[in-house]
DNA sequence: GTTTAAAATGATATGTTATAACATTTACAT
DNA sequence: ATGTAAATGTTATAACATATCATTTTAAAC
């Protein structure tokens, strides 16, 4: 059902069709970030990690306020900037993804190495897969260059519904899964 | 140099390579905005035509706050929710498009038809290229529906340097054009 | 031409997202 | 132990957006 060539992750379309461990994507997260900080030479700290965790709970993007009010309640005040400091470290290692159209942040599937990415972000449950087809990507950026453009940086997002919410004959937010 | 079935518009790639008669977009804008309201049965009203003239100055994208300032230089000083819901006017009629990831807004150079649009972003002078690739945006959205997802509202914005910023040796804002 | 209902606008307040600026603490190489 | 860079804390404010209710305008019905 899938184009040949399009390489699909565990938690890409995944998220959307099946129930799946998501203890395990957490802990893949994590490890990742561990030692891809460690190699690379800089630090994962406690708040650092503390907010990827917060954001890898889920497949939902998530507000930097969000991420704030959680931080409160499990005691760990703190003001708007260390939030944005964390999350633009995570940015920068490619660790997360900051969607643009929600003013919010993913966890990123596989940070060990830059990429171009397609969110499709499903409206109901909010659920986001990242996809990677590279032959499209290819297609995208042979347009742009064709006509002289030259592309830095992408920001590819398409709303709607995901196979699950379709056929679960919902009209409003049926919850996280 | 560009792709057979690639539609380009005179104000498509053309306003990143060379120099046009704005003040023929500006009119065209006007006129296809006058013509289709009347069409529609909906009013642009002065305020909203003032906002669309205002977007058209140019093919930078422009926020909410930057109409704001200018129509209070006029004299003719608004608050927010004046200036949003003009702006929502001019998006549900098509007339302009919200560039999500800056949260701003451009004029929509053929309003006649809804459309899926990729925008080109200059990172320096800030122009954006309004393009239709209809057999890339075809197949973009054959692999979202082959992989079960459907697709509502689609996101696509291409940050990057254009072709004459390429070429003019800057390294920091160039301002208008 | 007045009435009336809907549409549009005005006005106030507030909610949400993000950063500037500067002080303090921490990590760690020397 | 000390100097330096990185990270974090703190305060304030900038930038973007909407909820709510009052008032005015528009245009169709009578």
């Amino acid at each position: 059902m899938k184009t040949a060539m399009t390489q699909i992750t565990p938690t890409a379309f995944s998220v959307h069709t099946q129930a799946h461990d998501h203890s395990l994507c957490l802990r893949r997260a994590l490890e990742s970030a561990q030692r891809l900080c460690r190699v690379r030479g800089v630090k994962l700290t406690a708040t650092r990690q503390k907010i990827l965790e917060m954001i890898w709970a889920c497949h939902q993007p998530v507000g930097a306020y969000h991420l704030l009010d959680r931080l409160a309640q499990e005691g760990k005040k703190a003001a708007p900037p260390t939030v944005y400091r964390a999350l633009d470290f995570l940015v920068t290692q490619g660790l997360i993804h900051r969607i643009e159209s929600l003013n919010a942040y993913v966890g990123c599937p596989h940070p060990e190495t830059q990429h171009m990415s397609l969110f499709l972000i499903c409206r109901l449950c909010h659920t986001v897969a990242e996809i990677h087809d590279h032959p499209l990507f290819q297609r995208l950026l042979d347009t742009m260059t064709e006509n002289g453009f030259a592309p830095e940086q992408q920001v590819l997002e398409i709303h709607g519904l995901c196979p699950l919410c379709q056929t679960e004959g919902r009209d409003a937010d049926g919850g996280a899964r």
